[in-house]
DNA sequence: TCTATTAATCGTAATATTGCAATAAACAAA
DNA sequence: TTTGTTTATTGCAATATTACGATTAATAGA
């Protein structure tokens, strides 16, 4: 079907889900590993950087862009995309609470 | 085209999607969660626990065995599935170096 | 052996994702 | 106004993902 039965799961469980689903794609981590190196940041830089058509590029920053992961601000004809800090904070927050699950080791099975 | 060019990416930032890749459903967050929780993990119970068709458990399982994260062990009819603690330590380091990227904010922008 | 139980696989339908060429939109500068 | 620059959008093709019914495979137990 294609289509994710969000409805049976938690809050939690979909929040992590969406933050992992734009983070599941390399061309994406490479743009917010870009836009963290360079302070100054600009659509036409990524497309030089990373090796995809601008239409392309222009789609990853979009989804980046719903999840709230970056803002951009129209500066001419430009658009001077960054990091949404907060939003960084929040996803590092859930994804982490999530990772550091206690490692208790199954020990009576497997 | 629906295929990823990960020729143009790092080893690094392919591992990093892959494993968030993997995280990017809520199922398969809930089945992990699920597998922290009980000692004993059945297939059965995943099933029961999660609201999808067992063919749909099964595929999401066979995601997650396919990264490491699952292993599995036959026992009668029954399978008995569990996180593999050394993937999982692996991914959680993985991720983390990439979270915690340095904050410097990038005032001279946005 | 026959039956029940459990999980994997097959096949299929619906939808999503990835990627790009072509085009449009928005603006700066000549 | 015209031209160039930059980014977004549209449209499309190819592939991937999600989900499930039907079936199969494997084993336990009667």
């Amino acid at each position: 079907m294609g289509l994710t039965k969000s409805e049976i799961f938690t809050a939690q469980q979909n929040t992590i889900a969406t933050f992992a689903k734009v983070l599941g794609h390399p061309a994406r981590v490479a743009i917010l590993e870009h836009l963290y190196k360079i302070k100054s940041c600009v659509c036409g830089d990524l497309v030089d950087e990373i090796g995809l058509a601008q239409p392309t590029i222009s789609q990853h920053l979009k989804e980046l862009k719903q999840v709230g992961l970056i803002k951009g601000t129209i500066e001419g004809t430009r658009v001077c995309y960054c990091i949404d800090d907060d939003k960084w904070i929040t996803m590092k927050a859930v994804i982490h609470e999530f990772l550091d699950q206690d490692l208790t080791k199954n020990q009576e099975c497997c």
